[in-house]
DNA sequence: CCTAACTGTTGCAGTGAGTGTAACATTTAT
DNA sequence: ATAAATGTTACACTCACTGCAACAGTTAGG
């Protein structure tokens, strides 16, 4: 799954379980909700938990629950628990490495992605499930 | 081809350009310089003569010129040039579109991620093939 | 302690996109 | 004419991704 399509993916999801705050919710139940794959959203969850954003019980009657408030989560925290690949995913042709040019400015774009990425990063920082939220209301 | 790939042949192709300017260097002579594959080079290289980066010569005794002195060159230019998909490769799970709160995230993602390609592309901007050149022969 | 209801993880089939390359059509200098 | 280029299309191949299912591990409740 491409990062983007899991962050989106991760957004809906905590979404609902801020819909219904302090309950919890299970994979089956957001499944219905969303109509995304139980599977797929116990996969993003199981991240999300290990990351500390919501807790995540075991056994019957279990489910998944907010950790936080939702102005206490950012996209930024929810992409870097998902995240297992960079969202700008920068390729270089790394064949021709020998070519002394080539590895100079194969460096060059390693470098810009780098800080493309870190931009891209700091911008998620500064978007909220309060502020999806809001959005969703509109 | 990916975007970021694209770009970096680009900026090997047009870099070999540079050193040799104002004479023509053809596709194969590229190849033997960068090791890309020779039509791959010819893709990218007709897509910048479109654009007016470069100039392209037919038939016997041809090849490529630059059109621009480096400094006139930029990342943008030639992203925009080679551009068939966004580089942020933006996506969102349409599947589910129909459920309303679905449709609300999805539009709040493709907003936020054109907002990001817009700061990459600016980001681009800034970067000449002057600097590219500087920096390979540091 | 046994069952049912969950999460966590692995695996797998299908498909679709990307890769690298060849081949050929087109153009042009000599 | 011919040879040397670009411009474009097509194609085989691989490989990563997608969506899903299955099952292993875990826990509440009678």
């Amino acid at each position: 799954m491409s990062a983007s399509l899991k962050l989106s993916t991760a957004v809906k999801a905590v979404h609902c379980l801020a819909q219904v705050y302090p309950d919890a919710l299970s994979s089956a139940e957001i499944s219905e909700m969303t109509g995304i794959n139980a599977s797929q959203l116990r996969l993003i969850l199981s991240m999300l938990a290990k990351a500390g954003i919501i807790h995540s019980k075991q056994g019957a009657g279990g489910g998944f629950i907010l950790n936080m408030t939702p102005d206490q989560i950012n996209l930024q925290q929810l992409y870097c628990a998902i995240e297992t690949q960079k969202a700008f995913h920068l390729a270089v042709n790394r064949n021709h490495d020998q070519i002394p040019v080539n590895k100079k400015i194969n460096a060059f774009f390693l470098d810009l992605f780098e800080a493309i990425q870190r931009d891209i990063e700091s911008k998620m920082e500064t978007i909220t499930l309060s502020d999806v939220i809001e959005k969703v209301k509109q």
